[in-house]
DNA sequence: GAGTGGTCTAGACCACTTT
DNA sequence: AAGTGGTCTAGACCACTCT
């Protein structure tokens, strides 16, 4: 029954004490030293407990001096933001794309700076709507850097997403996201077949890969039916270590 | 100038080879036997490097088979959710809060149900708005379980912020959000100085402590001013293991 | 049975801050 | 000098999967 790995107990000890107020923030937390007394461990067990606690921004560890309680738990939350299709896919419901557009273009203002291509280099576009169970929630509007995907214009984006496209070609390694509130243009909300003075949820996103910017979206959403959500949760007694889910979800009233 | 922890050295190994594409999504990693010998370090600072990259979404590891590149390391990216009154400081700018309104009153409908009180039960009810360098920036509208924080009435909410008031009280421990687009009212938009037609941002926050939720706070924003934004980028060569930041930022343009 | 990851230990050396 | 965290090792036992 008492399973639990020696590490994890040793947090779930000092989880407890945080949990319970015993430990405010700022305060000093057992050093290894104790622990290893306390709890009978080794001190490299004692020592994963604690490195962990700090990975996982409860603690923060000064060497020597000691280690403390976090100061701030409260004040910086996750959201994520996931791939549409696998998001719907995830609620059980079925995501079809319709293919708006796929050209190639010369990159002009807005996108040009955002790939940091030249005036006239050229850019794939990409126009498609995101349907989960035949209601569009979300307008994707993308453009790739055509250097770093010849073969775009055969791809069939009904099929296999942009995104899904892009890091089969080559693993992403950065991306930057922004999520503002727009009014959409007729066209975004004919697409997303939006009431008339509905706003969008529009998450914009860059992605990299292998320091040059390949891909820029925006991504749009219908304010009445998406939202963005996370949530927040130290395992206290029974779990893992931390649960961060969160879900483009699609507002279910 | 050798001096990175050994660990280090092997994770940044690994890493080389997801970057250079050498080693593509769901490949098979060298495994902690096979680092022990080509690295020369011993079988637990192998398992530390791999189980950091694990940890940080980029391995997959299975007892008994193996360690394999994750699947989709493009697809689940990061926001935070900041404190505004840290962001904008952190921004170097000030900060101002007006309150417009401090009061206890009886839950009723969607307060009551979002903190699970009983109808009738009292909750504080906070109205201020945030204002960087003078311009509205949020308008911060939260209700407080009365129990939670007896004395609420007597704080300064335009010295203090409710946020950092509420886990001086004891620590939060769970948070979820929602992040929406949404058409404001006529009070919101003229608290908040918007034009007509201009949508809100708006970010939901419920907090709980000791399992009990004790806040529920909405946060409208005005769309032409705000956005939230978010990088995410593993560190290549150089840093610790990740770099993720992002901050609630007000729209530079 | 060989290989994998998961965990744990007892001891070690180091750089650092505190007293 | 004593205490702290940061790291590292060589060996160990386990449960598991694959062949």
């Amino acid at each position: 029954m008492n399973s639990k790995p020696r590490y994890q107990q040793v947090k779930d000890y000092v989880l407890a004490q945080l949990e319970s107020g015993a430990l405010q923030a700022k305060d000093r937390v057992p050093s290894e030293n104790e622990l290893v007394e306390k709890m009978n461990v080794s001190r490299m067990t004692a020592n994963r407990a604690l490195r962990e606690l700090n990975d996982e921004g409860l603690l923060v560890r000064i060497a020597g001096v000691g280690t403390f309680v976090a100061d701030f738990k409260a004040t910086s939350h996750v959201l994520e933001v996931h791939n549409i299709a696998d998001e719907i896919k995830r609620r059980g419901h079925e995501h079809a794309a319709l293919v708006l557009q796929l050209s190639r273009q010369h990159a002009r203002g807005e996108i040009a700076r955002a790939l940091q291509l030249g005036q006239g280099e050229d850019v794939f576009h990409i126009l498609v709507v995101h349907r989960e169970n035949d209601i569009p929630i979300q307008l994707e509007d993308r453009y790739v850097r055509a250097m770093f995907a010849p073969d775009c214009l055969e791809q069939d984006f009904a099929v296999i997403t942009p995104s899904a496209y892009l890091s089969n070609i080559s693993p992403l390694q950065e991306a930057e996201h922004s999520v503002q509130a727009a009014m959409p243009n007729a066209a975004v909300t004919r697409h997303l077949r939006m009431k008339a003075g509905e706003p969008c949820l529009l998450v914009m996103r860059r992605t990299w890969s292998r320091g040059l910017p390949v891909s820029f979206a925006r991504l749009h959403h219908p304010g009445s039916r998406y939202e963005l959500t996370g949530r927040f949760a130290p395992a206290n007694s029974g779990n893992n270590e931390y649960t961060q889910f969160s879900e483009l979800g699609r507002r279910e009233q």
